[in-house]
DNA sequence: AACTATTTATAAGA
DNA sequence: TTCTTATAAATAGTT
């Protein structure tokens, strides 16, 4: 018994499974109307981005659900398809009856723009090795000759920087052992001229202050000397 | 012989004809990317009419191709959808109070795509290693490596072209070789069955009977001197 | 452009 | 809203 109305039940309910092909026309329930609107609008913004990423598409989708509200998809930014069309349209459906001159300056300028960003969009892929397949061979060899050179260009630039910062590398070593040394020089003078000092005085002095003010302008002494005993900043 | 050739046929077609899931990326070929295209073009459209009828919906698309033609759909117009759209928005992304609101677009459009040209053109001039003193070391290593890339994959499409090509010269040689094989083989028994049918017939007929009787097959003959002999049409 | 085996979308029900 | 299921619809690969 059990068993017999459970199968039953299947049985019906692969009749009520059973999909019907739907009429495309307002549907009048408005609960599944909703439910519908949501579902095929998720599907058809899956599409669109679908396109947009298989065939390189720049899609903008604008949906205004009968309450009113706006889901939009754009596969860059709304506005800036929109834009675009307003632009290639503009002679279709502008309000004005006859454009200025300038606005058809705009328009020729616009269109020739437009062409040769797509000119240049299409080199700039082939460049990158990304479409090949309408080039027949002669045009490939020719590529090839074209990257080749690119590609020995862009090393000897890059080789030539290396050598480039390499060479300023060592100028700066050299000119920083050089400075090493001089301060060393100094280094090892130093004492040497506390000695001097010293002798000439005849009896140490118990500061710095002290040598300072009894220091002789007349004996000879170089900067560097006065900024060690200053205390100045390292020369630079 | 031929019955069985037609059902290995169907065999092969069956494995053919089996569709792959495929991978949301874009079509690397361009006569296949246009197809699809088109085709999902048409199915998004569809889908957008449908869900507009069935949902009371009001929808603009926008779909520009990779070559930069634009198709368009709107349940009402597009302007009015999109105006719509511009309205509800307003507040977010509008920079000065309002301005004509065309006028605002064009310009803003343009300096993008003034902007793209000339990204695209200095990118082109980089590729083609003309105008690198813009660039640093890691970038111009970065570029090297995109241009070997490229390099790279010229030199295997352009290979493969050359090894199409070979195979396809190769594959109508042995094409070749096999009907001339046939027709030798028909050469050579077409004397035998001259003579046959001469048996048969216990009377020689005209013309066969001519060629047969200078034709001496015990005299060793190439297909090409009957070929000439018979007129036959030369193997293609 | 047409065909078909398959994948994908989705109506109906839960 | 989300899940399931069975069918309708779309479409990839090919002719």
């Amino acid at each position: 018994m059990l068993l017999l109305s459970t199968g039953l039940d299947k049985i019906f309910r692969w009749k009520r499974m059973t999909r019907q092909k739907i009429q495309i026309k307002k549907i009048d329930n408005t609960a599944a109307r909703q439910v519908t609107f949501s579902k095929r609008r998720r599907g058809l913004f899956k599409k669109a981005q679908e396109l947009s990423t298989l065939c390189d598409a720049e899609i903008a989708l604008l949906v205004f659900s009968a309450t009113g509200k706006l889901f939009e998809y754009s596969s860059t930014s709304s506005r800036q398809v929109i834009e675009r069309r307003n632009l290639q349209s503009e002679r279709i459906d502008r309000l004005d009856p006859i454009p200025s001159l300038e606005l058809q300056l705009e328009s020729s300028t616009y269109a020739m723009l437009s062409k040769e960003m797509a000119e240049k969009t299409q080199e700039l892929r082939q460049l990158k090795g990304e479409e090949l397949q309408g080039l027949n061979l002669e045009e490939l060899k020719n590529l090839e000759k074209l990257l080749e050179g690119s590609l020995r260009r862009v090393i000897e630039t890059k080789d030539e920087r290396f050598f480039k910062e390499i060479s300023t590398l060592k100028r700066k070593g050299a000119q920083l052992m050089e400075e090493n040394q001089q301060l060393k020089q100094q280094m090892e003078n130093l004492p040497r001229m506390v000695q001097a000092v010293v002798a000439q005085q005849g009896q140490p002095s118990e500061s710095i202050a002290h040598i300072h003010s009894s220091a002789d302008p007349a004996q000879g002494y170089n900067s560097s000397d006065i900024s060690l005993r200053l205390g100045l900043p390292f020369p630079n």
